[in-house]
DNA sequence: AGGATTTGACCTCA
DNA sequence: TGAGGTCAAATCCT
């Protein structure tokens, strides 16, 4: 179903930071679970299938030339799928957070120190729903934890979900979520959010309007990044690379920096009840003990790229409090 | 208490 | 007519 083989070499690679992840997670839990062989077993089955899907992708992506690094492939990929690349800088501040997690400490865990009955209201006012003229821009993403497989991918902008739905046809439910300033600001933006088929681990999120919450003077205050699809104008799909350009030495240096902190960190807070500041998604602000640990990543390379304009707020991202940021660590599996 | 999610029913459109 | 999209009361969570 992959578009190409670019996508599918960095959806494994992707994959293979959150093994990676997982083994930290699973040796610093190791006291905790010594004594459970069950839970220990499943963690590693777990390990196990996420670096066995990604060695899966790694195949079918270039089983001609398995010399070439994801990221020289990328050179080679087509100029629309090149220019998103290069629009979507969070989706940069992810790549220059996750190369620094594999440059710095591919597989170093020593260090971790932290590491009812509807109503028979009118719905006339019912926007009309499935138009086609209306914009729409799919996308697939990598889900960001398997303990948190059920939570969308983290795209920096802030969602709300009003209802779920099986789909004919389709194993798995879609999600549908509009913006969280619906209402404050008239955002029209929408996305629906559904597992694949055929891979537990992806997500295809379609998006549906653009956001105009960050054109308010009165919206939030750390300015929206680009949203993703504003380049592609044909529905397509797409994956996103969690890996791609080099990053700067600037802005490597800085988030290395950041990463010896918080390599492995959590969500800086559950959804706190102004989870408004448009930083954390849907994903980062899933209630209680499912707390996201790869959206906290996003969180504070928002926090960066934003940090002109978002005094105190970046910092919270960047210096959470500590046990808010451990909270999530006894999730299971 | 306030805001987000869940979920069954309702509405729209192909 | 039925699949997909949305509403909104109930429920959950902090």
């Amino acid at each position: 179903m992959f578009q190409s083989n670019i996508p599918t070499a960095m959806d494994a690679l992707s994959l293979i930071l959150h093994g990676c992840r997982l083994a930290k997670d699973l040796e610093e839990r190791l006291g905790d679970l010594a004594n459970q062989p069950d839970t220990l077993s499943r963690s590693c089955d777990d390990i196990i299938h996420v670096f066995a899907s990604a060695k899966e992708r790694l195949t079918n992506a270039h089983p001609q030339d398995p010399s070439l690094l994801p990221h020289q492939q990328q050179q080679q990929t087509d100029p629309s799928l090149q220019e998103w690349l290069n629009y979507g800088v969070i989706t940069q501040a992810m790549d220059v957070i996750q190369s620094s997690i594999s440059m710095q400490q591919p597989m170093d865990v020593s260090d971790s120190g932290r590491a009812g009955s509807s109503s028979s209201s009118q719905r006339s006012h019912r926007s009309s729903s499935r138009k086609q003229d209306e914009e729409k821009r799919t996308i697939r993403l990598p889900a960001p934890q398997m303990g948190n497989t059920e939570l969308p991918p983290e795209d920096n902008y802030t969602w709300r979900k009003y209802g779920q739905k099986e789909i004919l046809g389709s194993k798995y439910p879609r999600a549908y979520y509009r913006c969280t300033h619906q209402k404050m600001y008239d955002c029209p933006a929408k996305k629906q959010v559904q597992r694949l088929d055929n891979d537990f681990y992806m997500f295809e999120v379609t998006y549906i309007g653009q956001h105009t919450c960050h054109m308010s003077s009165t919206a939030p205050s750390i300015a929206p990044p680009p949203p993703p699809p504003p380049l592609i104008q044909d529905p397509m799909v797409i994956t996103q690379p969690m890996v791609s350009q080099p990053p700067t030495s600037s802005s490597a240096a800085t988030l290395g920096t950041w990463l010896s902190m918080e390599v492995s960190g959590s969500s800086s807070g559950g959804r706190g009840g102004g989870g408004e500041a448009g930083a954390s998604s849907a994903a980062g602000i899933r209630y209680g003990r499912d707390a996201v640990e790869f959206p906290a990543v996003a969180d504070m390379a928002d926090a960066m790229f934003n940090s002109g304009s978002s005094s105190s707020n970046s910092m919270d991202f960047i210096f959470p409090h500590r046990e808010d940021k451990w909270d999530a660590g006894d999730k299971d599996n």
